[in-house]
DNA sequence: CACACAATCCCATATATATGTGATATTCAA
DNA sequence: TTGAATATCACATATATATGGGATTGTGTG
């Protein structure tokens, strides 16, 4: 039982190699390698591929559209993006669009048939550097400002947290079991010291910094 | 110039094969391995390493707060978490404690010298089953739903966004130069529409959903 | 022990909000 | 051209909120 793969890489020569790679490969089959993607639909229902090798920067629909048309058409074929670039967008870009792994092409020839062989596993196989980017943008919005930057106390944070659910204070009070001016009480509280004086205002602002979920 | 390697691993046949893997690489030259990071401090100044290799399954004080407590000293020694564990909050507690990389334990054999390379490279290796992780995790929070999914207009929109700016009806009025009862109107449209009844609910959705940023 | 602080409750009141009903002008597609 | 959707404004009113006072109880620390 083989791999079929199908490949879309615009650059002639480096579509050669990928060819040649994985033919000397055992265990993958080529169904197809194309320097443009606009064909598409046709492609998916006449050589089912199980892996689709996309170059990120096709001319005519580039290879984020073809994710997209890819993935609004099956989600079981497993798709591994190859690129030169590596900037944060593209790869955001691709990864919504429904792509399995991101390899970098200076990559490939070392790492292409491990990286197939991980996307067919259900895995993420990305370069390093790719990862890094990844990592460094979950970092930024990031270890979240704790409550305690304001000083809140835990039971300020609990009608905070009630609040922001969307409960009137008559539903804060019943979720806490406290009454209706404890509640006006705390809030209060939370105002003065998160600096704001109205309900969407407090709401927001400990959405956006993170202050609670 | 060759990288000093220090390595924490409380499974001593684990870390003897580490050991032995690196000693048989030229340019890695092994400053200390412990089966505890306890001491951390006195390692860091007196053994120089350039990569440590992390358990993230230690005893006594375990590796993220081993990798918090380097990172406390300094951000430039690269660190690589080794882990038989591949669950999300791991993965994270990790990467926000400062970890350059998680490889799991399985691929040791196979990836543990090229990922310490790509650390020193400034990548951030990982395991593709880890990386999976990250990504769906990623996507979860994922392609925002538009606030044409709710119908939305696009006023309906601008007094949305001015409302959760914390604006109160009248500086919402004034932001969008109109008159405080045609703000009133279209926040009513846009409750109907959200299903909510409170503006601590709408703005509270529509920045949970991402319909606003 | 005294003092600060957290958590709870009460009262009062000026604004702000939520919601209903109704109206006009514009635009865009059937 | 007729109707649906949008954007605008108006009026009315029952609740909800924001904010100011003041009070009690427990907890913990200097």
């Amino acid at each position: 039982m083989s791999v079929n793969v199908l490949i879309y890489e615009d650059n002639e020569s480096l579509r050669n190699s990928l060819v040649t790679l994985l033919s000397r490969e055992k265990g993958f089959h080529i169904v197809g390698d194309y320097p443009e993607c606009t064909n598409l639909e046709n492609h998916l229902l006449h050589l089912n591929p199980d892996v689709i090798l996309m170059d990120i920067d096709l001319p005519e629909i580039n290879g984020i559209d073809g994710v997209k048309k890819i993935r609004s058409i099956t989600t079981t074929i497993h798709v591994l993006m190859l690129t030169v670039f590596d900037d944060t967008s593209s790869v955001y870009d691709a990864l919504y669009a429904g792509a399995n792994g991101y390899l970098l092409k200076k990559y490939i020839s070392t790492r292409l048939v491990t990286s197939i062989k991980d996307v067919l596993e259900g895995g993420s196989p990305m370069s390093p550097a790719i990862a890094r980017l990844i990592i460094d943008s979950i970092k930024q919005k990031g270890p979240k400002k704790t409550a305690l930057d304001y000083n809140l106390t835990s039971r300020e944070i609990d009608v905070l947290v009630s609040l922001a659910k969307g409960n009137s204070y008559k539903m804060v009070a019943n979720d806490l079991t406290i009454s209706l001016d404890t509640v006006r009480t705390h809030i209060k509280h939370v105002y003065d010291k998160l600096h704001v004086q109205s309900q969407g205002e407090a709401i927001s602002k400990a959405l956006r910094e993170g202050l609670i979920n």
